[in-house]
DNA sequence: CCAGAAGCGGAACAGTGTGACCCGCTTGGT
DNA sequence: ACCAAGCGGGTCACACTGTTCCGCTTCTGG
């Protein structure tokens, strides 16, 4: 049930063809902006994606938070139900690298969740929600730590700091992120969270190359 | 020469004692701000950092942006001293390692360089000396990846990217960062950006444990 | 087809926070 | 002791926000 929040907000007798219509288009238009945009969303981007008046907005929703909140409590519950999901894999390392996959997209793909899970949003009051996905990827942590399948010399708390800063932070240095710069950033933050694999010598190859 | 835009955005006659302690003061807290509150902090921010009315602040810099912008200039511009530095270490992995070090300290320890590096701040007109810092660091990560030292399966612009990522961006599903969160996820990303170390095997433990 | 209720758009409002300016008073240096 | 240089912070103009309101339009049931 990863709509039920928003749909709890929108509940309503039995509203006109054309109301129902802009509602959906409004819903639409939230996710895409929160995605862009972030939390910074305003109840205008909203409406003008939607094609929509100010005064459509909030005939069916008391206010621009509330919706944001219903929105990312959906959101936050599809990751934790993902969690769970993957706690049931056989394979205790592949149960975490595919939650870790499709975490890490979700967070790159929408700048409102990564907004609401690093902390920004607190007037949101999604604290219960996010406190459920922590405990689930706590387990899959440690499970995959117990395995003898995650490096054990760090706190599992790291874990989930790691895979949060595989998301650049808008450019660096000049050079602009592709679409799948998560993916290159996770994959060497995936190897960098296997147990210690015999820890490459020091220096194997020529000391220095000056040229160039 | 790392004061050099600040000092020459103050040039001045010769003035009178009392602004010149002013002044020192101001830029102090202008950096203290900016390390805090990153890009968004405001005049009067700074100005109660400094101990000193707005009027004060208007006297000697041109605008807000002016001073930040010189600020930064010298940041960044130390920045790539230290890079180019590295270049002359014996050890290409050290010499990168070294610096990478600094460079994620440097960026977690300021949020005020954090944006200007992410590209917020465009206003700011840094590109010409981010594009100086951007060019060391490619000369530091191509001397290590021709070195052996560096996995050589990635563009160099991954490394940046990786290591940018390493500042933990607030909190993460509701976990605080401790200060040296930091160099937790530096630790993971240097493993994971060694060359390939036997590429451990897929599954060397037990295939799952089902208690918790 | 039509009446009237439901729905609509967007101008307007109130609040906040910003950068920048100015001017009456204070202070340092000669 | 004089007075220019310097100071503080009240003030202005503006940008932008969430929300409300109301005259007009559109849907729908009979």
């Amino acid at each position: 049930m990863p709509d039920s929040a928003v749909a709890a907000l929108l509940a309503q007798g039995r509203p006109r063809a054309d109301a129902q219509r802009n509602v959906e288009r409004l819903v639409a238009a939230t996710r895409e902006a929160l995605d862009e945009l972030g939390l910074a969303v305003t109840t205008r981007d909203i409406a003008q994606r939607a094609g929509v008046g100010l005064g459509t907005l909030y005939r069916r929703v008391p206010s621009l938070d509330a919706l944001l909140a219903a929105i990312l409590t959906d959101t936050i519950d599809e990751m934790t139900e993902r969690a769970a999901h993957a706690l049931d894999s056989p394979d205790a390392w592949q149960g975490f690298a595919e939650f870790a996959e499709s975490y890490v997209q979700l967070r790159a793909s929408s700048c409102g969740l990564h907004d609401a899970l690093s902390g920004r949003g607190e007037r949101l009051d999604l604290e219960p929600r996010i406190t459920r996905l922590r405990r689930a990827m706590r387990q899959l942590v440690q499970r995959a730590q117990k395995a003898g399948v995650l490096r054990s010399d760090l706190d599992w708390r790291d874990v989930p700091f790691a895979l949060a800063t595989a998301i650049p932070p808008g450019h660096t240095i000049g050079l602009v992120p592709g679409d799948d710069q998560w993916r290159r950033n996770l994959r060497i933050i995936l190897d960098g969270l296997r147990p210690a694999r015999s820890l490459a010598p020091e220096a194997p190859a020529a000391p220095a190359v000056p040229s160039d």
